[in-house]
RNA sequence: GGCAGAUUGCCCGAGCGGCCAAUGGGAGCGGACUGUAAAUCCGUCGGCUUUGCCUUCGAAGGUUCGAAUCCUUCAUCUGCCA
């Protein structure tokens, strides 16, 4: 690695330092030599989500740059719970805790190399954090943490009139011992997090000085929010995960293809390895020809190829293609239309002869959470049925109505559709 | 421990015995306009076997022909006094 193209500049030209600690003193530690850095995950659902993703390439990016990774899974800080505001989590079982311990770390693993000069280790902190005992716990950790110190941060205060368990409280103890761990261990010497945990990032730092008079740094990736400032990732059915099983990689796709003209900037920095002379390129195109969505385009193929594979995008690509080409489905080729319905989620269901009315098909392919809705949808003139507007809810389709003999194309409002295959 | 006040649909917030599935705003959803963008305007926004029925207004009981609205107890929160 050179001086003079630090990978600290490349963080910041992504926007991907939100906070850091003396940023001098990190830039002097990155141009030295070979950094190990850690970073943590909670296994707080059966997945991470998109926000994982961007501690996830940015663990890439150093490693890219000749940095050594830790990758941190949290069996025992997920078992405790990081203080949130909107109040008190509920405790997992350890079996819960362990089974998401374990499909966090598989989804962590393809994005790092674990193998040559900087290979990355996975660690669970459960493994030094299980065994300890109170009395070294409170002895050797807790004396560090002043809890007028404690109670100053931003998430305690904002609980402290709703209340606040002695658990979640604590949380910034273990994760700051894990950071003291890592140190004393392997000499990692970085952590990075969400801009949400700089507290607990800066708690590690603070414990590695007190405790071992260690230097230590640690910077945090900032909230990726929408236009209007709000939570960026958010989708009806919750967050943007990463498992296939709980987003399809299709509906995935389709969240960053339509990202906002004023963000895609932003998350092609964050989210993909393009270069600055691509990205310049892209925006250069967003602001001169913004109807082509080449910016989006390039965006959502990247980022899905990343979570989910060339090939996948690839048929993704096609299914998107054919669906919203804008083309008579009755031209497609049955093959195709199969399979870019199977992508974008398609329903089976038996006997020709009895087939539901459109409400009903509705409910049944999920576009519509229920019957009322349904007919809510109808009314408005946002049902479709093979790219025609419905009118009756109550209508049964035909023979005719059947693509290529057995699939109806059903569509709510502009871009949601699936496929129902009778047969 | 005592007194006073709160608790409403995804969120905020009106309602204070019948006209309440419950005003209004936000989010969401749909339509128009576009570029599978944003903004704007319009509509919609508990469920169902949908001219009607069922379940909702912190929980459980009660008064009443009838309760989100009154009473009792419980839970939680907020003030004031110890």
């Amino acid at each position: 690695m050179s001086t003079e193209s630090n990978v600290l500049d490349e963080l910041e030209w992504r926007g991907l330092i939100a906070h850091s600690t003396d940023r001098d003193a990190l830039r002097a530690a990155l141009a030295e030599g070979s950094v190990r850095f850690y970073v943590g995950f909670d296994p707080t659902a059966p997945s991470l989500h998109m926000g994982n993703l961007v501690q996830i390439l940015t663990a890439k990016r150093l490693q890219d740059a000749g940095h050594t990774p830790y990758a941190l899974v949290g069996g025992a800080t997920g078992m405790i719970g990081d203080p949130k505001e909107s109040g008190e989590r509920t405790l997992n079982s350890l079996d819960t805790v362990k089974d998401w311990v374990e499909r966090v770390r598989r989804q962590i693993e393809p994005f790092l190399s674990f193998e040559g000069e900087h290979a990355a280790t996975m660690v669970n902190n459960y493994d030094w954090t299980a065994s300890m005992s109170t009395i070294d716990f409170l002895r050797d950790i807790g004396k560090h943490f002043p809890v007028n110190r404690m109670l100053a941060r931003d998430v305690v205060k904002s609980r402290l009139e709703a209340g606040i368990s002695y658990t979640e409280f604590s949380y910034v103890l273990l994760q700051s011992m894990d950071y003291l761990q890592l140190h004393r261990d392997y000499g990692v010497c970085l952590q990075f997090g969400g801009s949400d945990q700089w507290g607990n990032l800066t708690g590690g730092v603070e414990l590695i000085r007190r405790a071992d008079g260690g230097k230590a740094h640690a910077f945090a990736t900032p909230l990726v929010t929408k236009a209007d400032g709000t939570k960026y990732g958010k989708t009806e059915g919750g967050a943007l995960w990463l498992d296939p099983e709980m987003m399809s990689p299709y509906a995935f796709y389709q969240f960053w293809l339509n990202a906002e003209d004023e963000k895609v900037s932003e998350l092609l920095r964050i989210f993909t390895f393009l270069s600055r002379e691509e990205i310049g390129e892209l925006d250069r195109q967003t602001a001169e020809k913004p109807f082509l969505r080449a910016g989006q385009k390039a965006l959502a193929e990247q980022v899905t190829t990343l979570v989910h594979g060339a090939e996948e995008t690839e048929r993704i690509k096609a299914a998107s293609a054919a669906l919203f080409g804008g083309g008579d489905l009755h031209d497609l080729a049955v093959p195709t239309l199969a399979a870019a319905l199977r992508e974008a989620g398609a329903a089976t269901i038996e006997g020709k002869e009895a087939i539901p009315t459109i409400v009903d098909l509705f409910v049944l392919a999920g576009l519509a959470k229920s019957k009322g809705e349904a007919r809510r949808t109808v009314a408005e003139g946002g049902a479709y049925l093979n790219n025609e507007r419905v009118e009756d809810a109550e209508y049964v389709p035909g023979g005719q109505d059947l693509l290529g003999g057995s699939w109806l194309v059903l569509r709510r409002g502009k871009k949601n559709l699936a496929g129902v295959e009778i047969v």
